[in-house]
DNA sequence: ATGAAAGCGCTAACAG
DNA sequence: CTGTTAGCGCTTTCAT
């Protein structure tokens, strides 16, 4: 159709404005230490030229780039059967475009794409990157922090070495909130149904269920993965176990709406019988379930504004503020809180 | 921490392999017309300097950018509540992926948004655009189209003039093959609860039930929004219009299942009493819902696969074959087949 | 406060 | 087939 029309430059600019480039492009960028009078009139130039500074150009010499990238590794997961992806890409973009940066989405398949996800941050095409990492051998993250790119990882890094920037929700302590919930019912033999565990989130989870029940009967922990048909296989399993059980804390709410069908099937009444409590608050199912469930929810949309605004702020504003609490080898993570909700579950 | 390491430019790997920059220039871009030996030597030094091009000069002389952008419009409707976003955004990936294009994400949050979206789209940043806007009266395509960047829509834009490219599903031959299998299984008083109809999603459904049934009693047809809730008032009404209804056309699976929860309520069985069919095959509630859902499924991650696809392949490959059997005005669409998926509800 | 000039790193004629 | 030479559009000293 139309032939991309050739862009007026800033000479052009400047030759309407009767001005020098330089000018131009001071007034471009802010227009500090310019007479207000040639403000104006450049103002106008570019306005009624429609002039749009070329990136390229100005990337070229600034070695700026005003783009950061949100790397998401192996969407085959979770990622693309709830919202939370979408959630966490709408906080980060909301806060990179209150910056004018833009926003790179990298969604890698498998080990194939590590290589390239590597060779493009590493070239040097973006200011700073986001990662989210499901898996804890994940070697993605490794590869990125090699990279040498800013870089704000989305949920707890399992590392060792280095002190990853992160921002992650309050996995433990909701843990902990959901299961202290449950016993305040007056419930004695609480389950807990775990995430999969290659995940430092069914990991923190556990472990807040483990700080509440102290030195809780081991039959009581049945692991799973964060699936409907893993729930279901875990209570079946724990319901041969401990058909006393009286309480269950599940990883998250796929988990417990599959815990809550076979409940049901085994006759048993929730909550009456059973409390149920499950973790995200994934409002789809958890507001829709039968009975609605109690369960744990995180703010993700604020959790990837968070991450957006770290990475933004410069590598040396976390955790080093001048009157430094911090001790060298503390982890620079946030971590965000968590609510219960209550629905009828428990 | 780190301080970004000077990268290697061309001139350095021109003058370790002996070469000018010219020349490894070519071999980089493909190396076309080198000599093999010098192919070799250029290929080492890139190696052993760890070279990567930089983007920024290269758009620079080229005016290319391997870049494309995808906008979402208004992502406060179900965007963010359900998979599709993200399987699309999946498709897309991997299309871009697989020809070495960037995806520039641009999420919009109302009006405000607009103006910022056009004026990137019309900076000449990225190579075209992907839209999804989900409502008629959206201006924002409009602006787009204005832009003078290539652009594919995702879902048939509400178009009179010009004939945009987009891809779609086939909203109306989905709707009419669940019709046609509701009347196959005997039902004769067959409802239709409508999506937001200022969609052209919601509107060819209708359209494809109307195909069905022709005459059909228009108090069978009642308006409705895509939500649960909206399934559920809808359902109430139809219930006290048509206390006769057998067989229960949704515009999407959401509805639906409002739908049943409603039908279970009034003591009615499906599909027994009532049989009911969805639209998306969205899992999570389709597969769980009770009974699970018989609906009409539709390849999304396909459909941004295929848009990205055109996207690149350029403006002229679209219904502008050599042997053009399409006359001036025909619309430039790609229709996906859907499939119904039986379970137990219809 | 403003302009002149020198590149940023790369590709694309054009010679040779 | 390979090297030389111009810029692409912008920022940024450095003078003025």
């Amino acid at each position: 159709m139309t032939e991309t029309a050739p862009r007026p430059t800033l000479e052009a600019v400047a030759a309407r404005a009767g001005v020098s480039r330089a000018t131009v492009s001071r007034v471009v960028n802010g227009g500090e230490g310019v007479r207000e009078i040639l403000v104006e009139r450049v103002r106008r130039a570019v306005e009624e030229l429609g002039y749009v500074p070329n990136q390229a150009a100005r990337s070229l010499v600034t070695k700026r780039h005003d783009a950061v990238a949100v790397v998401i590794a192996e969407p085959e997961t979770r990622v693309f059967t709830d919202p939370f992806f979408a959630l966490q890409l709408r906080g980060i973009s909301k806060e990179l475009t209150a910056h004018d940066n833009q926003l790179v989405l990298l969604l890698t398949e498998g080990r194939a794409d590590h290589a390239r996800v590597a060779r493009y941050l590493a070239g040097g095409h973006v200011d700073g990157a986001l990662v989210f990492s499901l898996h804890l051998d994940d070697p993605l993250p490794g590869l990125i922090q090699g990279a040498g790119v800013p870089t704000v990882f989305g949920g707890r890094p399992d590392w060792k070495d280095g002190t990853p920037v992160y921002v992650d929700s309050d996995n433990r302590g909701g843990a902990r909130e959901a299961v202290r919930h449950l016993v305040a019912l007056g419930r004695t033999r609480i389950a807990h149904i775990t995430g999969a565990l290659d995940q430092t989130s069914a990991v923190d989870r556990l472990d807040g269920y483990r700080d509440v029940m102290r030195d809780v009967d081991p039959r009581l922990i049945v692991e799973s993965d964060f699936t409907p048909a893993g729930g279901e296989r875990a209570m079946r399993e724990l319901l041969e176990r401990c058909p006393d059980v009286d309480a269950v804390f599940a990883a998250n709410d796929l988990t417990a709406v599959g815990a809550l069908g076979v409940l049901r099937e085994s006759g048993r009444r929730v909550p009456e019988d059973v409390a149920v409590i499950g973790f995200d608050d994934m409002l789809l199912v958890a507001e829709r379930s039968d009975p609605p469930l109690t369960t744990v929810r995180q703010d993700i949309e604020d959790m990837g504004r968070l991450m957006a605004r770290l990475l933004l702020r410069g590598p040396d504003s976390l955790g080093r503020d001048r009157n430094d609490e911090n001790p060298a080898g503390a982890s620079a993570g946030v971590i965000l809180p968590t609510t219960l909700v209550r629905r009828a579950s428990a």
